[in-house]
DNA sequence: AACTGTGAAGACTTTCACAGCG
DNA sequence: CGCTGTGAAAGTCTTCACAGTT
């Protein structure tokens, strides 16, 4: 089975999977049963096993699963047993609690860079890194090798922003602005829109009870 | 066309039509065709057609969809025609991100309560609310009639939290944490990863060039 | 006996092609 | 003539049932 042939669906869970596996790992369970996967995950065992099939044989019949194997596995196909580099474009309300969070260095993600173009905050230091000019970008960008963007910017700028970064090299962009971007293929983006995921709640109320 | 009949997948392109069509809007476009719309959102014609179809017979042959009534449509199937109230549990780094967050109030969401547990953050005035006790919750959330719940909680307490925020009545939750929310039926869920968006990310990467 | 791996069935989504209408 | 609305086809994803393995 070639990684090329893994649904989208199948490869957007993984990373809830490696969650729950790594949670598993802290109870010291040390194998994994399809069933008590799903429950964790909240999907079902089919889902689970067809899922982790599309990865090849890693469960033993009778038993289930090794987490660690399975973490190791998991971890591999998704790219993240290697750090990734990445950069944080917009330092502001978004940006700076991006900046803090736990949650990527714990998955292997590194941020090497982040830009702004505001004159106040370019030049402080910020974590381990400190605040570059985002006209910079073009050689900010190659000089820390980083592939992944982060885009906190107002919309406005966005799409010019994503661009130029496409541009410097960077292959995936994690867009937080409410912007659809139109980058050249080759470029993997995924959009993260607070107040669309509000709205599809929102007609789910409108629905009434049940 | 019963509004239960309109697939999932198409509620999610709802809000991107929305955002799409109100631009259309500012730049005094009174009417738009599927292909233009299309190209606006990233998508495709025939999807356009497909999904507005479920709505109901908005366009008009020969001409398009006039942005207007689009718009008002389209915000009455989300149900956000009318205000919807909202409660942030977790006044973190994101949490207090999100508060200042100007789209939630252009799409007709309201933060009526800001709930946290450190005793040094309780009582403080920000933006137009009071931090309130989380302890109150089961006070706080009906008093204010919320029946949306957004959670920017650390992990080990969120699934407790949202427990109590279905039994308070709360009809749809918005998770920012990274844990997987097991709750009655009735009460929908968003769930936002950061964290499993990158690790997406970098499985295109993985793949290497295309 | 317990649990995985998987072909096949079923459900859902997207795409297509063109009829229908202003 | 141009563009929408839609049934039918194609494609994708999920669920199922059970053979296969330890």
């Amino acid at each position: 089975m070639d990684r090329r042939d893994i649904p989208d669906t199948t490869i957007q869970r993984l990373p809830l999977y490696l969650r729950c596996l790594l949670e598993a790992q802290t109870v010291r369970m040390p194998v994994v049963s399809s069933s008590a996967l799903a429950e964790m995950c909240g999907t079902n065992a089919p889902q689970v096993r067809k899922d982790l099939s599309y990865l090849g044989e890693l469960g033993t019949r009778g038993i289930g699963y090794d987490v660690e194997a399975l973490i190791a596995h998991i971890s591999g196909v998704l790219g993240i047993d290697e750090r990734r580099r990445a950069v944080l474009v917009g330092y502001g309300r978004f940006g700076s609690a991006l900046l803090g969070y736990p949650g990527f260095g714990e998955r292997g993600f590194e941020i090497v860079a982040v830009l702004d173009s505001d004159p106040t905050k370019i030049g402080t230091r910020v974590g381990d890194v400190t605040i570059s000019d985002v006209r910079e970008l073009e050689s900010v960008v190659p000089a820390t090798g980083a592939e992944i963007a982060i885009l906190a910017t107002p919309a406005a700028v966005t799409q010019a922003v994503a661009a130029r970064l496409a541009a410097a090299g960077i292959r995936g962009i994690l867009n937080l602005a409410p912007v659809t971007l139109s980058l050249a293929n080759g470029v993997a983006v995924r959009q993260v829109c607070l107040s669309t995921e509000l709205q599809v709640l929102s007609f789910h109320l409108a629905q009434g009870p049940l």
